[in-house]
DNA sequence: TATGAATGAGCGTTCATTCAT
DNA sequence: TATGAATGAACGCTCATTCAT
């Protein structure tokens, strides 16, 4: 009986998505056509329909994919309290961002939190993916922090310091993670001294 | 010699570029059609060829547009030194970001990023938008900013702060500005007591 | 301004349409493909799609065409009463079912009947169609018919006398229509006697 | 040396075409997929293979068995003479027609008809179920008819008078064929008095 | 024998762009 | 100058059929 193996499945699965990745971090999702898919994965157009329902849900597996990449990536750096869990987490975030393996899935970031502007159900993708933005909160909440300075909107802030270096090293391949990343974590030692 | 005043090429010029926008604001440059925009200006496919060679010039067109209104929004804010001129230039992006006839630029600003990936011709527009990247960092330079502070990644981490947001709130219109700007606010007040 | 006339949209759009006839003759709605009609047509695909919205409109264009006949057709056979008007009704559409110019739309027809049985807005085509047989039943609900014999129901035993030969024809073309013809004059001269 | 008995392969066969007529029903032999069929059938797409080389095959089989099944029908209606056996075979059709469980059968049948036109093989298995038409002729030639009325063509007006009103209850199920057999029996009454 | 994953040609349709008027 | 009808390549997707297991 040829029914495939869950273990091959998931293998063929990956191939697509991988394909993909690479289609859609040359022209975006809008300028890959299955065809590029189809030709990158090395598979036939019905192939692929039998493992994603349309070019749609492909996108979404990649956003999905990307989100489940980020929320393991974070899960633990949340175990530790202030100041240390911060650290930990903008850390984790700095490795991701400055590792060339990973330049694919930054690139292919954007054009997912472009879509999900009119896309519902990459919407809920993307915001679901803040998640960890709440254990963060909830660690800052319990930390001197500054007056003024909203534990919510401070977990935002350190987001936004992540997604805008990715956005702009997007366009500038060759800013330095590293002087970046030495510049915030010098700014975040102000907080210890206040 | 012009069969057309300058002045009315201008407007006509203006109105495609309204229609494009309204039309990508929808659904993306991708998303949104020649028609949709021939549509919404309710001018003929081949009026809008007059003024523009192809889709992709209306796109860059758009793109030089937001762009320049961002140079000049920026522009005095540097006329002013440290602290005071940062702050600024804080609040010019601020005022920006908050603004709800802005909403519309706000959000094809995502896709114009996205796109600037793969379109040299937009990456070079948009990284041309960072230019007051620039005059930020030379004011920063001469300021007493904390230890391992770098005044260029310094002036990249407060765009980022408003890029982030920016990103943020498309996702979550509900987002209160101003609370993200007393925090930030409430953050850069650090600097001054170091 | 290129505005094409009412003319020649008009003419355009029989263009189209007796490209579909000549089309779904040789292989039925399903089995001529939208490029069998663009090259029949001497259109292009994307000409075509300005007149009609889809592959379905076409085939409910061409059902309304063929019923906007048929009305034509029995429309004046109407006037009388009977026996004449019935006599009347018969040679309408027997000089239709024995006319060789008429063969593609009578072999066109055959599917439409088919598909009426799933295609709700075919089935409405072709029930309204069905119209004249309400004038039939009216003129016949005057005469003076056997015992028995419901003026409804004949109007429907009439058609089915029309339908049935069309269907046996096409499939056997070298049927004759008049022998046919003259055997229903026969039986219906009965009606007279009784 | 047949692996399974004829037996069931028989049951295999039989199930495929049950399969293939509750899926034509629905959507006729074009609309239905063979996706349709297998997951109706419960069997695989590789197993139905095995027991039909095509789609096609299919098709012709279902043909194959309603004309198999007239001609069971009328089988015995044909060894009385005119003008019992002419009833005999009258009433073997208006039972079939007024048959619930037979609605799918004649329904498919339609689009059989439909499709005969252009498929040679279909086409010959439907003229050849008109096979009856020829001893209803020949007992009809014996009867004294009224003047101008052809034996032959009087089995195609008989034959008519069913395969019409199959046709308009296919577009309307409300139609009483109790009320259109009574209509046609008092029509044909007329003969024995002439 | 039976399975269902895989194939790839072909489907209906859309689109940016052109050009006769 | 302006119009919008026309183009035709390319799109996402489906399908009957095959064949390795």
């Amino acid at each position: 009986m040829p029914r495939i193996s869950e273990q091959r499945r998931a293998a063929q699965r990956q191939r697509i998505l991988d394909a993909a990745m690479a289609s859609f971090e040359k022209a975006g999702p809008d300028g890959a056509s299955m065809q590029d898919i189809i030709a990158e994965s090395g598979m036939s157009a019905g192939a692929i329909y039998r493992y994603f329902d349309s070019k749609e849900a492909i996108i979404e597996a990649v956003a999905t994919e990307r989100h489940e990449h980020e929320k393991a990536l974070l899960a633990d750096a949340m175990t530790v309290g202030f100041p240390d869990g911060l650290r930990q987490f903008m850390n984790a975030y700095f490795d991701w961002v400055a590792d060339p393996a990973e330049a694919q899935r930054r690139r292919v970031a954007v054009h997912i939190w472009a879509r999900a502007q009119h896309d519902e159900r990459l919407r809920q993708i993307v915001t679901e993916g803040l998640a960890p933005l709440k254990d963060v909160a909830s660690v800052l909440a319990d930390a001197p922090l500054p007056a003024g300075v909203d534990p919510d909107m401070f977990a935002r802030v350190l987001l936004a310091v992540i997604q805008g270096f990715l956005l702009q090293r997007s366009w500038e391949p060759d800013l330095d993670p590293q002087k970046y990343r030495d510049t915030v974590n010098s700014l975040l030692h102000l907080l210890n001294r206040s």
